[in-house]
Parts: C-alpha cells; structure tokens; sequence
DNA sequence: GGTGTATGGG
DNA sequence: CCCATACACC
C-alpha cells in the first residue's frame, strides 16, 4: 500500500501535474491540501478518470484538504478537526480507508510571529493533539499526514539560523511536534533516513529548487500499530522540478500493512 | 508577398499561439492588434526567433499595435495618427517595407452607443481619413490593414438586426467606411468573395464560434496602385478554433507587388 | 513567483 | 469568456 501526501497549491491549477504525478507514481493513498477551490470546484470528474475516488473540503481562496484513494472505499470520519466550533478553516479531513485511519492535514503556517496567526497555530496543534492521542491510547491503526507547516529539526531546513524567527521553525512549534511524536508517532520519512538532508518545499522566489534552499514541512506520522510495517519511502523531488509545479513536492511511503 | 493582420487580444497569452501560426502560415508582413502590454513587454527575442523583426506601439492594459517582417526592413514613419495630439491611445503604427505604405491600425471599439466612446470612434475615422485619403491622391502603394471594429455590410454579420445599435455596426460608421472606400481602397477580402459570408471574429461567450455566430471586423485595403497585384487572401478560420485562441482569425492576401 | 480574488473592458 | 490590472497570502 502506497500512501502519498502532495501539498497542490491550487488543485484548478495543479490538475496536469496532479494528473502525470498520479500516472507516474499511482500511489493507492494520496492525501492533498492547498485545494484553494470552493467546494463545487474540485475536479472530481478528472480524479474519476483517473482511476481514484475522493473526498474533500473546499473553501473559497484558501486552504481545501482531500483524500483520494485508488480501489479502496472511503469512509468520512471528521471534516472538520474538533475542539473549535468556531474554526472554520478547511483544514483537517479524517477518513477510514482499508481499516486504517487517515488524518489528513493542512496545518496553520502561523506567520507572522508572534501574532494571532501563530497563537492559532498552537492552539491549532494542541487540539490536533488531542485528537490523535486517542489513535494511540486506543493502539489504531492510524497515520497523520498532510503539510504541517512545522520544520521539525535543524536538519530539516537549509539555513538554520534564517528560520529562528519563523513560525514554522519556532521552538515552541518544534516542541510542540516533539510532543506528538513522544505519545508514539513515527515520523516515517525521518526514520528510514536518520541523517539525510531531505527537504518537501522550495521556495518559488529566489531559485530555491535550482539552489536547493529547501525545508521539510510535509510528514507522514505512523502510529505504533503501524510502525513496523514501514518498508520505503521518499520525496519525489523531481516533481518540484516540471513546469508550473506546486512550491511543494510529493511524499510518499510504502506500507506493508498486513504484517 | 503574403500579408496578413492579426488581433492577438494579449500578445503574451497568446505568444504560442502566434508562433504556431507563423509557422504554418509563412507571412512576410504581419500587422498585429490588442497587443495590451506595455512597450518593454513585447516578446521580442520570441518573435526574432521566429524571423521576423519587428516594430510596435505598446501601452499598458489595453490597446497595442505592432508590424512584424520577415526578411524586409521596416521603416517607421508614424507612431500615432495623425490630427490629435492629446490622443494618447495606441492604436495606429505606420511603416514602409518592401516601398509600400502599411498603415496598421487598431480602431476604437466605440460602444456603447449613443456616448463619448462612440464619438472618439467617428472622429478617429475622420482622422484615419484625412490621413489616407492623401496616400489616394498621391497614388501610392498603400494598405490600411487592421482590426477596423467595423462590420462593413449586412452579409458580414450573422444577424444583422440584433447589431444596429451597436457601435459596430451602427449606419455612421458604416456610412464612414463606405467613404473611406469610396476615395478608391479596395477591401481585398470582400474583392475576392463578393457574396461570400467571411467572419473574422467570434465572441468567446456562448459558444459563438461552434454556432458560426461571427462577424467580419479585420480588414485589408489596398490603394489603386496596389489593387491589381491582388492575387488571392483568406481567413485562417481553423485558427480560431485552436485551444486558448484570440476571439479574432487572422486575415491574410497575397500580393503581387511588381506587375 | 505563483496561487487565488475582484474589477474593467471587449 | 478571456484578456488585462491590483491585491492578499504564502
């Protein structure tokens, strides 16, 4: 099973390049964000055609999360991530897929810091928190996955001392995503590459892709129940690369489910 | 020598299209309209690397006339029409190539009818006049050639009695072409299909040209001196049926200059 | 730099 | 419908 996350910057504009990643990858899970359609604009027809079902939620201009799944049945769980009625950002879509739950996410960037942009942030992880500690309490089968506009170590960004200041490498952020990870996720790609400098996101100012001044911002967490079935995965960074691509580059593991 | 006249309606989203077209139809002189980008945007390294050089009038947003020549040099002679200084809008550009006078122009739409735009139009045409009424009398090898916004005859629009309000279409312009030919330009389309139904134009909206709902606004007049070496023109109607395509064709003669 | 929105123009 | 502009956000 081939689950793969892919931050679209725009699905209306992204659609070739969805549509060739999809060919030329076929993962069986993808999980997408950054729709930035309403929710009557999303391209089912052509995600149909190309062999994949779907579920999302779109919002005028901003943010839009989706799920596609290629042959496996979708069952929505939460369209919205609970604990804030008043949160009306589309940011969170959860589905259970194969007996797996999927959480996928688009996290707050949280900039500028400080501000309320970033306490929204961190509220928004704590409430992400509480949602997902129950997956390992309750020992599911679960993944969190989706862009968490959270660079999680110094490893993960090009220019360390640059980002001190930005809320998506601030400590408290870091700390934050240290703190999910301690109940027992496993961040899958840092994992199977303990010192790699791998990076999701280049900027589209600044020749960053040519300069690979990258970060990595896009994870896929496994909860313990699935940890051990991990077999590969990757960034497929010459996605990065086509023109009119996303600023974000796909990622994707490999899931040995039935272990 | 092959002439042609072409409303790109932007010439940077439409620079592929143009290219392509170039390409197939091989015109030595090109005059091009609605180029609606300022005079440093004007993709010229694209078009000398297609052959031809070129020169043009820009202005920002709107508007736009530009002379493209591949393999005959191009002396300007005027970078507006004549008889109004405070006219600021770029709309006519005039050059000799090859000892023949290319007056290309982009006349004022002139709607909404009755109203100032409307007026601008018939002054313009005087102006327009004045001007080559003088190429008449001197006899010399002379083209108006351009997007008129003038649908010279009822049998040049697919409903006549819908377009009798419309600056288009409306009795004084009609009256004022009629003029302008009368002084001895033959309108070389028409020339060579005297009862054929020509369009040159085909709004975007409701599917204008799949239902042939045209109307023939582009046009290529020759003087006196020219008029006999007419050898044979067209409309590259396929063109307009091509993906992301100007709502204008272009229209092409063929030219026998030394008789 | 590359999405999205809105508005003006045709 | 499809240019162009200006602006917000990342």
């Amino acid at each position: 099973m081939k689950i793969a996350t892919y931050n679209v910057n725009g699905i209306r504009a992204r659609l070739p390049i969805l549509l060739q990643w999809l060919k030329e990858s076929q993962p069986d899970i993808v999980c997408l964000q950054e729709l930035k359609a309403p929710q009557e604009s999303f391209p089912i027809e052509e995600i149909n055609a190309a062999g994949y079902n779907a579920i999302w939620h779109g919002q005028k201009s901003w943010n839009g999360v989706a799920i596609l799944s290629k042959g496996y049945e979708i069952t929505e769980v939460q369209r919205a991530l609970p604990g804030d009625p008043e949160d009306i950002q589309s940011r969170y879509i959860e589905a259970i897929i194969d007996q797996v739950v999927i959480c996928c996410l688009y996290l707050p960037n949280g900039n500028p810091y400080p501000g309320p942009k970033f306490d929204y942030k961190l509220s928004w992880i704590k409430r992400l928190k509480k949602r997902t500690d129950e997956f390992i309490t309750m020992d599911l089968p679960a993944i969190i996955i989706g862009d968490f506009n959270i660079i999680p170590t110094e490893i993960d960004v090009y220019k360390p001392e640059r980002w001190e200041n930005d809320a998506l490498y601030r400590i408290e952020v870091r700390k934050a995503y240290q703190a999910l990870l301690e109940k027992g996720w496993l961040d899958s790609i840092r994992s199977l590459f303990p010192d790699e400098i791998i990076y999701t996101f280049w900027d589209y100012l600044y020749k960053a892709y040519d300069r690979n001044a990258g970060i990595r911002l896009d994870h896929i967490l496994l909860s313990p129940y699935l940890a051990s079935g991990l077999k590969s995965g990757g960034v497929d960074k010459h996605v990065r690369g086509w023109e009119k691509s996303s600023d974000h580059a796909p990622v994707w593991i490999e899931l040995e489910k039935d272990k």
